[in-house]
DNA sequence: TGCAAGCAATTAACATGTTAACTATACTCA
DNA sequence: TGAGTATAGTTAACATGTTAATTGCTTGCA
């Protein structure tokens, strides 16, 4: 499969570039893929969250907390793939709705510690089960093969681009 | 190479999963891991547009006008994977400085096309090479061959799920 | 014909993305 | 020890993402 992936994609490339007389195809730019693959799957989740009153950022915070006592801002950040000002508002928000309390760190005055206490637990436990049918349901209709070699493939273009500092 | 990945993936599903005694780890988040490699691409093209005062969106909706002669909004968003609300402030944008020019479509007086003018060619032209180096940079370091088959991958998983709708 | 339904583009309102600046705390090393 | 530097978090300002509502034009059909 990926050699004929390989020979089709140049192909495609040169053959294009050739009639539009400018920068490869748009269709060959990586991000621009990634969005397009990201958007098509986020398009089944983002009805289901907002039902559940919350947004796409919302629900990986939400997710990351679940998973652990408690985190400072900017580990939390790191595996939210978000930027620290938008960590800010969202945590911000939630304190707003008691779904989430902070602390102080033990020994550091800059470090805020997060933790979900149990409004947030709960929100998270009646999302779940939703997000999980829906992840279900993607990995049965792609294949769940090629769903790990996806996988595969963008843990190391990720971990090859960062040089080991995203992760 | 995706045998062993498949493998993979599932026992660290399964252990970490049981370990954390929630939903599957964030890891797995597909949308997460397409996000996190679209970050970790676009964090070399920022600086770059940055430096021409561009961004990333502009950037795409500068791209697809320089490779057709014009477009109607609709398809300029849908090329540019954009909202209309987002297409329609930045094209606005480009309107005030001259990089862009919207005429009447001959027979459906509800859709604009639009169009680079002289200045809008001018700055694709300059940010097109800077563009180019940086695309070749990453497909030397992630290596053409994985490169094409990821691109293949996203193509199917896009389509897959889309239903064919979004291309 | 003429009206109901649909479509293209825009606008509005709020959430997030992005960069830069700022505050408070912690570290380092002369 | 104390000035300089680095780090965690926040705030500010502007651009984009997202949904809903709006406006103007078009189409289908009775």
């Amino acid at each position: 499969m990926s050699a004929n992936a390989a020979r089709r994609v140049t192909a495609s490339r040169t053959s294009r570039a050739r009639a539009s007389g400018f920068l490869r195809d748009i269709e060959l730019s990586l991000p621009l893929q990634l969005l397009k693959a990201r958007e098509a799957a986020m398009a089944r989740f983002r009805p289901m969250l907002r039902r559940h009153g919350i947004t796409e950022q919302q629900w990986r915070v939400l997710r990351v907390l679940a998973a652990s006592d408690a985190l400072n801002g900017r580990e939390l950040a790191r595996r939210c793939i978000l930027l620290a000002p938008s960590l800010t508002r969202i945590v911000q928000s939630f304190e707003k709705q008691s779904l989430v309390k902070r602390s102080a760190h033990a020994s550091d005055q800059r470090r805020v510690m997060f933790a979900l206490n149990a409004r947030g637990r709960k929100l998270f436990d009646k999302v779940a089960p939703d997000a999980e049918a829906l992840y279900a349901a993607i990995a049965r209709e792609f294949g769940g093969q090629k769903l790990a070699t996806l996988y595969e493939l963008l843990a190391e273009f990720s971990s090859a681009l960062d040089g080991g500092a995203g992760e």
